[in-house]
DNA sequence: CAGTGGTCTAGACCACGCC
DNA sequence: GCGTGGTCTAGACCACTGA
């Protein structure tokens, strides 16, 4: 049974409340463990604020902050008249922050280095046009570049950038910087998607990466929209082995 | 340029304060707006709650909130006495719902079902043991279970469950339901880990999903400690041309 | 050490949504 | 309707940390 694990002083230590005034995080890891402990099970209704502010002698606007966040966290659902209820399934959420590489890799304590692999001014691939919806015949830079951590190869980005939404990329220099850099510093950005998945490596991507044709590669694709108008569509390849981890 | 994108009223509508008393929501509109048209351009420092709140006809506690998420979400750094400042990189965050399996697929519409493949009480193989850190020779159940969103394979898991941490999982029966679904219910969990990334499809999980051998596959990995146990790690194959996505 | 954000209080009004 | 959470106010004290 889980309750071995718990420390004997535990039992009646975190789970009753302690006397005295509490911060709101004191609330928080008190409910928390009442949840984890079943003290308040699966689907239970919880106490309303004022009731848990007496008893944590508290006020309710501390409680609320609580419990709003734990709710935020996805360990609780709150509906005005109904209560507080606990979710069954710990429908947990998991954070990433969206670095940029350059960060991602200084981060690590590696060094970074960019390079840019091609540049060209097109027409919209039928693809692209289908995605974003965009009018048909516009014109995009399509830019491949590369991302080395140490001098080994990183990460293979190919971005494809709308010219209409933001003309003046046709005068950017993307040799020494790349073009996530100089985005983020000329558009801002109100909207976006991001999707992870898995591909493998075929002969061009291989040959930038240190990969084999056929291997397989984690990927991320984002795609980035400025008021409704979409601006850019990017997919990141990574090297093979990488691995996006959290802990939470 | 960008500004092009912006309708003629925005520039003098969101971006200065409606009169009038404002929530906190408001507040965060009219903030970000003025991040993404860059009047506090990157790494600029905001004036302080006071002043805003004033500017607002608001109070601090309001600015404050609407700040204070702001940070969250990954726009803002704040540090007392330093005061809010522009983050330059929109360090955005990512969030992620980590769901049931069978959720995933009902709420999608499919009709989920279930399969125990394997299960064994082993010794925990050594790479188990080492990176769980767990103490020699302890005893762990392996399980192997296949899930079907409309009787097409959509992930197969792969799960180890170290028996000291919770003994009764023995006497548990997994052949109507998922491990998942029972730990869920019994142990609650504390701590997690959760890694993505990519992986060829061996012969094994070739032959569980509708895969062919050396496809790229997409998986998850989770480990779940209680209280600084180790109680369960898992695997998790996901069909190919699976792609997880978000948007923000 | 002084200024900024972090948090708590006590009270109020409001809006949503079950009953 | 009416109870519950959602939010705002006005004020206070505190803790961190940069100048």
């Amino acid at each position: 049974m889980y309750n071995d694990l718990i420390p004997a002083f535990q039992i009646g230590g975190i789970v009753a409340a302690p006397k005295g005034n509490m911060s709101y995080r004191d609330i928080k890891k008190v409910v928390l463990d009442r949840i984890q402990n079943r003290i308040w099970g699966p689907d239970s209704l919880l106490p309303g604020e004022i009731e848990l502010a007496e008893e944590f002698s508290s006020t309710r606007t501390t409680v609320n902050r609580a419990l709003r966040e734990l709710a935020e966290e996805g360990f609780l659902e709150r509906k005005r008249k109904a209560g507080t209820r606990v979710l069954h399934s710990p429908a947990r959420k998991a954070q990433f922050a969206i670095p940029l590489v350059r960060d991602e890799i200084t981060d690590a304590g590696a060094t970074y280095r960019y390079s840019l692999v091609k540049r060209e001014v097109m027409p919209a691939p039928s693809w692209l046009t289908a995605k974003l919806a965009l009018k048909p015949d516009r014109e995009v830079l399509h830019l491949q570049c590369m991302h080395f951590a140490d001098n080994e190869p990183f990460q293979l980005e190919k971005r494809w950038i709308i010219v209409e939404s933001v003309p003046e990329v046709l005068e950017a220099d993307f040799t020494a910087s790349g073009p996530n850099d100089w985005l983020v510093q000329k558009v801002p950005f109100s909207n976006l998607e991001l999707s992870f998945f898995a591909t493998k490596a075929d002969e061009d991507t291989a040959g930038f990466m240190d990969a084999s044709v056929g291997d397989p590669i984690f990927a991320t694709q984002r795609t980035t929209w400025l008021r409704g108008e979409p601006v850019t569509h990017a997919v990141l390849y990574f090297t093979p082995g990488y691995k996006m981890t959290t802990r939470l």
